[in-house]
DNA sequence: CCAAAAGTGTTATGTTTACACCCATGT
DNA sequence: ACATGGGTGTAAACATAACACTTTTGG
């Protein structure tokens, strides 16, 4: 490979995060206002240089920690994002990513370096971003739908359990559609997506609630 | 971002490509035999550099044309590559496609000025491959079988219409198990994924099959 | 009229949907 | 005892799977 042809220079790879929280039930995802040309001043998602000596993942995570401060997610990959002019400086190609966290566990750094704020919006309220990201941002919602349907992606939500009724919220705030919670329990019984844990949870002037956790190797197969 | 922080140079991308055909019931996949080191002489996919001027899928009908003559494929993205040690010479990014050809129609260019020889190669004798080749395989085996339960893949390979007996063989060719030909009829017609043509087409000495055609807009589920 | 492959229909089984009642708790 | 939300069962509708006979053609 000939190193010097400038077809091969002048290349680099960035990362950009769909962070996803559900908040009294309404799905949001984490912005950050850019304090740096371009759009400079204007809202985010959360994304950043992908480094030559690092995986994709790895550069999502430490992106993700320097502008937010949170660690210890768990990332999907979404899609490559490859149109051509997409920065004035170099050709880069984008590595669009999904993350889910719990809204009541973590905290996010306000300001950095290079960002002033930082904040939760609705995903059907959400204002004109920077660069290519509203685009990147409803593909990632599209992604979303499909993980929780297709995959255990909410385990990262309730590491130590949840209940039934606590995830049917969930799925109808994510999936954006009712869903009858006797067929619902049922399917996610018979999925494999979940198993007891023989505990329960009591909430005040309530029945006590079974605790499930996620599996680990879940069926490859729509289970909601 | 700063342009001269090492970290950010010395990046590169190629695409690697899984040619599928099928030969009289067998699946099968285009490898190349590598006349440059490294890797000398080694069966390989059909792989190359992009260059910063393209699109990742441009790229690939690019290289594709330059090793094989192959022209007018249509191509499916399967995954990006970001293992970090790819290649001594740079960071390589590696972008895997899926192609689907028809090997009475096309005519493979035996050599070229960076290949001795092209053949096609039943997928499940594949021998040791350049690179991580065989792996990336595997998954694009993966993705076809896939695409073609959930997907209108298969158009490219009937541009004029097809009957239910001759794909019916591909369906089991690729998915590697029988399916019952009267419930495959059945699926088909009714899942929103064919047409009828209202023409048939003679084989001697059987009965006429009528002929149908994919549909461009198909349905967002399993079909099959 | 026979062989070869195309085309069709029915029954049984499993899955999904729609829907209504009982249960355990704190106040 | 009652309000709140958790938990369960059943029948109808629908989809899938298993399976056998008839049709058209060329020789």
């Amino acid at each position: 490979m000939e190193l010097n042809n400038p077809l091969y220079k002048n290349m680099g790879a960035h990362v950009i995060n769909s962070i996803f929280t559900i908040d009294k039930g309404i799905v949001k995802v984490l912005l950050i206002k850019r304090t740096n040309n371009p759009y400079k001043n204007m809202w985010a998602l959360v994304s950043g240089a992908m480094y030559n000596n690092e995986l994709i993942t790895t550069a999502a995570k430490r992106e993700i920690k320097e502008k937010t401060n949170l660690e210890n997610i768990n990332l999907e990959f979404v899609n490559v994002i490859d149109d051509i002019d997409r920065s004035p400086l170099l050709r880069m190609l984008g590595f669009s990513f999904i993350g889910l966290v719990d809204i009541e566990k973590v905290n996010i750094m306000k300001e950095t370096n290079k960002t002033s704020d930082a904040d939760w919006f609705d995903i059907n309220k959400i204002p004109n971003l920077a660069y290519d990201h509203n685009k990147i941002l409803n593909n990632s919602i599209d992604k979303l739908k499909y993980l929780i349907t297709n995959s255990n992606i909410l385990k990262t939500l309730y590491p130590t359990g949840f209940t039934i009724p606590e995830i049917h919220k969930v799925y109808e705030s994510i999936l954006n559609k009712e869903l009858d919670r006797r067929n619902f329990r049922k399917k996610i019984l018979t999925s494999g997506l979940v198993k007891d844990t023989n505990q329960t949870i009591n909430f005040k002037g309530k029945k006590p609630a079974k605790l499930y956790i996620f599996n680990d190797n879940i069926p490859d197969k729509k289970l909601i």
